[in-house]
DNA sequence: CCGGACGCCTGTCGGC
DNA sequence: TGCCGACAGGCGTCCG
């Protein structure tokens, strides 16, 4: 489900609620998540007061006196801030409770989320060590793209969604932002010049940036931290819109399997 | 090292 | 109406 936007869309959401906050508890339902939660994570965290929130990538990072706590919404996840007496729903697997009454619950039906402590500097834990470089941060352009397709052989899509390349960029965005470049999303990464690099990037930016200030995109299961949806979907130009006339160029959408995701693409303006 | 396939889960939707 | 397969916004792991 989320991808960058959606992440930045919930950490500003609930970042005025958390800064500052002091961790009462840690309500664990359910600890069957991506990793099963370490049972030592509530005497960890109990007490310490949230000093800032951070994103990296789709990762959001809640920064503790001592240590770190790492939340990834996986495919299903959402985060929302309830009074920490309301009763749970089906698939509410925790509640950080904080001084004064509320929680940050989370909901996530399919489990693919994490939600880890760590004592180490953030950057230095093995989930984010290994990540590219934030889409809408300096060094992130095109020329950085077609170094690094140099050496690589694979389908352009599979390449901007891998977030050892750049991160954030899920199958929404990437499919978004393909046709927005005119790029063809079976294309060979090694196979696009350095030119076509700079509109891809530019692409990625401008999606992003664009989703980040609808509140992201509401398919089915995402909400924002007050339970409103986001609206990006009404700006989808290609994602999920098999068989329907290409906004440029009116040619039918095409879906095929890239990579084994979905990949929407018109077949006359993407080359 | 790379690329491709697989699996983890539950929910939903379309076809029969 | 019910059943069944396909598919869904991610990503670590395994295999060739």
């Amino acid at each position: 489900m989320p991808e960058l936007p959606e992440v930045e869309t919930t950490l500003r959401g609930i970042a005025p609620h958390l800064r500052g906050a002091c961790i009462d508890r840690l309500l664990v339902r359910e600890r069957r998540l991506r990793w099963p939660i370490p049972a030592d994570t509530e005497r960890r965290v109990r007490g310490q007061r949230i000093l800032g929130l951070d994103r990296r990538g789709k990762y959001l990072l809640l920064e503790l006196e001592r240590g770190t706590i790492l939340i990834h919404l996986g495919m299903s996840g959402s985060l929302r801030i309830r009074a920490a007496d309301s009763p749970p729903a089906k698939h509410d697997h925790l509640d950080l409770c904080f001084q004064g009454g509320q929680c940050l619950r989370l909901r996530d039906p399919r489990r693919f989320g994490v939600f880890l402590w760590t004592p180490e500097p953030p950057a230095e834990h093995p989930l984010l060590a290994h990540l590219g470089p934030e889409p809408l941060e300096p060094g992130f352009d095109g020329d950085y793209l077609y170094a690094r397709a140099r050496d690589r052989r694979c389908a352009v899509k599979p390449f901007i969604m891998d977030a050892g390349l750049v991160v954030g960029v899920g199958n929404i965005y990437a499919n978004e932002s393909l046709f927005r470049a005119g790029i063809h999303p079976a294309r060979a990464c090694n196979r696009i010049g350095r030119e076509r690099y700079w509109r891809l990037a530019a692409a990625i930016r401008a999606v992003l940036t664009s989703a980040i200030e609808q509140g992201g995109t509401s398919l089915r299961d995402f909400v924002r931290d007050d339970g409103s949806r986001g609206y990006f979907s009404l700006s989808l130009q290609v994602y999920g819109r098999a068989g329907e006339p290409c906004p440029g160029c009116s040619a039918p959408i095409r879906l095929r399997r890239i990579g084994q995701r979905s990949s929407f693409y018109c077949p006359r303006c993407q080359t």
